[in-house]
RNA sequence: GGCCCCGUGGUCAAGCGGUCAAGACAUCGCCCUUUCACGGCGGUAACACGAGUUCGAUUCUCGUCGGGGUCACCA
């Protein structure tokens, strides 16, 4: 049978890591088994509706690369796929499923309901509507008696389903109250629309998050009412931002779109994320798309949740920033490029090349080249350097000389001016580094700068050159 | 609290009765070097605890502890 799996979001808000990695599992097994991916929009809650959360849903799974061969926005033969537009098949299939006696029809008002919980607002519902008789049924329906139908989950015994992840799970009956399936308001509930339509659009594996893992019992007695072949099960563990607590937007945390603006490389997030519960047969762990397509496998699932690791991701980004061409890192890098008070004053090409090797998040590009239009009294205790053997006794000797120097060369270009510069350290008598050092500090006020003496130099050209080593030498003397 | 699930280094994670318990990130050190970065080499660092089962447990069972999930006319 061909696989067929989806990814089912509610559309109330962005979509978080832990949403996108559910996506990512379903397209890459789909594409695995050389079966389906199939989008479909749990918006059964007209409350939790959130104006733009659709178009979200879309932007991100295609800008993530997740194709979906079904859904709402491309169609498909087992449309709709957006629950709301679904409003007449599910009630069909309650009324069904009170017809075989999986459900029942409840007229309890919110009153009596109430009435049913402890001071801990614990309490189940007592199945006190599932003892009306046909006719009273019939007679409050005629009467117009607001209705919801409950599922009649049976008081004895349990359910038991192989998890492909977790394994064997088992859940008392007694555990599982009467839930609603079918609201007041026509709509069904997320517990009976998953069933019918997942079964409908003839999902073969449901994957979705762990804390589905407990109720997944109730939806296979609706399955069984139904005498519908329940799908496969893979649930999984959740992401977390701490030990303790879930990565979610609600705190704050970082959503795709906000990974994106900051500019970590998107093919390095979704290689991240699927290694988040999730490992390859072999160690090689950076990886496209394409290799994770090839290479998924439901035996490498994890079941423990995984903690966010913001380090690793930066690392892999930056693997990404490496290979890419020289092209798409000038194109991906120009947005950050511009945030920087460098931009426009050095050509980009010279900037983009001294980037490129350093840069891992692409909005920590402006603090690397800020140095560039930055530049002011720094402490001479920059010009300490224990290795270099170098110290601001050191600068005021070089400083002058090299002014000197790069008076006398002509043309800024990396290969010169670092000729030029060691020529000085032997006609000093120091070390090159004794000499590149001072001139690298003096010339950029940083320790640390995206390149060194000579590269900057060159970057910052003669006029600058010299004015910055007339004003380093001035620093000194003060 | 009841029920379900989870528990290998700081983090991700391999392992599926016998291993000196992989690998990656991070961290530390060394090398390379024109600082940084890249790259190369190396180090520190883990089976939550206690009972079983077994000739032998990280691996199987039970308990304890710790953590997460779930108990809605939300998904």
């Amino acid at each position: 049978m061909k696989v067929r799996t989806r990814f089912a979001p509610s559309p109330t808000g962005y979509m978080h890591i832990g949403n996108l990695r559910t996506a990512l599992y379903g397209y890459l097994y789909a594409k695995k088994q050389g079966g389906s991916f199939i989008l479909r929009l749990e918006d059964t809650d007209s409350k939790r509706y959130v104006e733009d959360a659709v178009q979200i849903i879309y932007d991100t799974l295609k800008d993530a690369g997740i194709r979906y061969d079904e859904g709402p926005d491309v169609g498909g033969d087992y449309g709709p796929y957006i629950q709301s537009e679904r409003a007449a098949i599910y009630r069909e299939y309650a009324e069904k499923l009170v017809e075989l006696g999986g459900a029942y029809y409840c007229f309890c008002d919110k009153e009596r309901l109430e009435s049913l919980k402890d001071a801990n607002g614990v309490g189940r519902y007592d199945k006190h509507c599932l003892h009306l008789s046909k006719e009273e049924v019939r007679e409050k329906l005629a009467a117009g008696v607001p209705y919801v139908i409950r599922q009649n989950v049976p008081a004895e015994g349990s359910g038991t389903y192989e998890d492909l992840v977790y394994g064997t799970v088992t859940v008392d009956f007694k555990e599982i109250e009467d839930g609603v399936l079918l609201k007041s308001d026509g709509l069904p509930t997320y517990n009976f629309a998953n069933v019918v339509d997942d079964h409908l659009m003839g999902i073969t594996h449901v994957i979705r998050g762990s804390e589905y893992l407990s109720s997944t019992p109730k939806y296979n007695l609706m399955y069984d009412a139904f005498g519908w072949e329940r799908p496969a099960y893979i649930h999984l563990p959740p992401i977390m931002k701490n030990a303790h607590e879930k990565l979610s937007k609600r705190n704050g945390d970082a959503s795709y779109q906000d990974l994106v603006d900051k500019g970590y490389i998107k093919e390095a997030i979704i290689n991240y994320i699927a290694l988040l519960g999730w490992s390859p047969k072999s160690n090689q762990e950076k990886m496209s798309l394409a290799e994770l397509e090839e290479n998924f496998s439901l035996s490498g699932l994890n079941k423990s949740p995984s903690i966010f690791d913001e380090p690793k991701l930066r690392w892999l980004s930056g693997e990404y920033v490496r290979e890419m061409s020289d092209e798409k890192f000038a194109q991906l890098a120009l947005p950050f490029l511009k945030r920087s008070k460098a931009y426009g004053k050095y050509p980009d090409a010279a900037l983009l090349k001294i980037l490129k090797p350093r840069v891992e998040v692409l909005e920590d590009i402006p603090s690397k080249i800020d140095f560039l239009e930055e530049y002011g009294k720094f402490d001479a205790g920059l010009y300490f350097n224990k290795k270099m053997k170098s110290d601001a006794e050191i600068a005021k000797v070089v400083l002058p000389a090299a002014a000197e120097t790069l008076k006398g060369v002509e043309t800024y270009e990396n290969a010169a001016l670092y000729a030029a510069l060691v020529e000085l350290a032997q006609k000093l008598g120091m070390k090159n580094g004794q000499v590149l050092w001072c001139v690298r500090v003096a010339l950029t006020g940083r320790e640390n700068t995206p390149g060194g003496a000579s590269e900057m130099a060159e970057l910052l050209g003669k006029e600058r050159c010299l004015e910055r080593l007339a004003k380093a030498q001035a620093f000194l003397n003060e």
